[in-house]
DNA sequence: AGTGGACCCTCCCCCGGGGAGAGGGTGCAC
DNA sequence: GTGCACCCTCTCCCCGGGGGAGGGTCCACT
């Protein structure tokens, strides 16, 4: 029978948090008094604290605490925690690429970006599309690419995306993975797909993706400037990619974004 | 001139956060029409929601990313965002201390604790004592540990330490670093000091300090469970450390808990 | 010149995981 | 029997947004 204080020194959990964590029925004391609500814990229970602090300090939400502590079997409970540890390194991926694209944001001088205004006539490809949410994409994009890869045996030139505005604002939007070929199959997944003409700004990223949001930055201000406006799904393509070299500084992303100009100005 | 939604689409921040942080202050729309309120931004604005989007991601906090932005010098500016990067790498390293010590936690057969009772005589030591908040403890520990290495040539026993329970309740407390020496000295912040007698619960901790909370609560538990109270801060002694080899499995760490029986029983 | 629909505005409430403090009742050792 | 540490509940605050209500505006097409 530890009061609440020293069941607090014990678990090194506040007594708020403790406190918090008898509400959200999440370690309930082993008895309360039921005329002064004192709050009872027993030594057997400082285990459960602590599994609680830890996953709290992995940012486990309450409520999968709740289902981890909960499963009895341990395999469950290894299963869900595995997850959470899924998570975090997702997570740790995110934090990488943010910290690669803030050295470049950042960086003294930023190099010019080169943009150059080209007119794509309509083309059909092989695809693959689908709605797809904004942080499953890549995952998407892997299954989607090596099923073009099979079912195109003589692609006329290098694979390339389109992907939706909305999945970026709504977080989720419809993706379209392509390979150029002159005879689309309609294999699986794959369709032949006529991709509209249209008019790009075209810049290309160099290396790695992690920074590739500050290139779509360049070429959004250098799209602005122009007296442009973004109309439909960014195209890239992928010149050289992780299937061509492993080196990530050789790679090359096309990045086009379809515009038209607002206003016609006179301006040669 | 781009309207908020416009904006939105290409930095890939939400309407509504865009509107948040002009309300904070931190990327204020170029021109805001008096009449209608609506926020119109440049395209040069760009890579500054860029910069902020990033250090989001990085969970800066929002005052932060102002401080941030608004330092003209690019050297201060990189010194912040270093300070940030600095943060999270000590959230990097108690997330794998969390995660190490969860996998102890949620072993299938957790190894029952040993525990001894032992009577400790007041002990005279050179020692080097301060209030520390706990997220400082490390590094004050290697400070004072050093020191304490330099003043003392000839220790009797391996060193130690006394930890507040305050450390924990209140996230900051007294701190006490000792080695134990036949004179000891008084130079720089080292002082002799002697350590009270006292009756500890020992046990002890083998490996990293990464799961040392679960020593922790079994020792705890063992206390609770044998009708003993915590009176006073923990004592540890690094039987065997960093500084005695470089193989984490081999430390040894003693933790001993300064108890009082509660109630005197005539159990054997 | 109207009109419809997309766009924009403000305002308020919600979330999680606590921290701070008020105001008052209890346990227990001396 | 008394002092004081301990415990209780309650309300409000923080951050960084999300959701929606209710209403005004812009602009392209007719």
């Amino acid at each position: 029978m530890l009061a609440i204080g020293e069941f607090s020194r014990l678990t090194h959990l506040s007594v708020r948090t403790l406190r918090r964590y008898h509400d959200a029925d999440l370690l309930v004391p082993a008895t309360v008094d039921h005329a002064t609500g004192y709050r009872y814990y027993e030594a057997d229970q400082i285990p459960t604290a602590q599994v609680i602090h830890r996953l709290r300090e992995l940012d486990v939400p309450l409520a999968d605490v709740r289902r981890i502590l909960g499963s009895p079997d341990a395999a469950d409970r290894a299963v869900l925690v595995a997850e959470h540890l899924q998570r975090l390194e997702a997570e740790l991926d995110r934090t990488r690429a943010a910290v690669v694209s803030l050295r470049r944001l950042l960086a003294p001088e930023p190099a010019p970006v080169r943009v150059d205004l080209r007119a794509v006539p309509a083309t059909t490809v092989a695809a693959v599309e689908a709605d797809v949410a904004h942080d499953d994409v890549l995952a998407w994009y892997a299954g989607a690419m090596a099923e073009l890869d099979v079912a195109v045996t003589a692609p006329t030139g290098p694979p390339g995306g389109l992907y939706d505005n909305a999945l970026f604002e709504v977080g989720r939007g419809h993706v379209l993975v392509f390979r150029p070929v002159d005879d689309p199959p309609s294999v699986g997944r794959v369709r032949p797909v006529t991709l509209p003409e249209v008019e790009l700004a075209v810049t290309t990223h160099v290396g790695e993706h992690d920074d590739i949001d500050v290139t779509y930055g360049e070429l959004g201000a250098w799209v602005a400037a122009n007296a442009l406006a973004v109309a439909g799904p960014v195209r890239e393509t992928y010149l050289v990619g992780p299937r061509d070299t492993s080196d990530p500084s050789a790679w090359r992303t096309e990045i086009g974004w379809p515009v038209f100009r607002v206003a016609p100005t006179d301006q040669p």
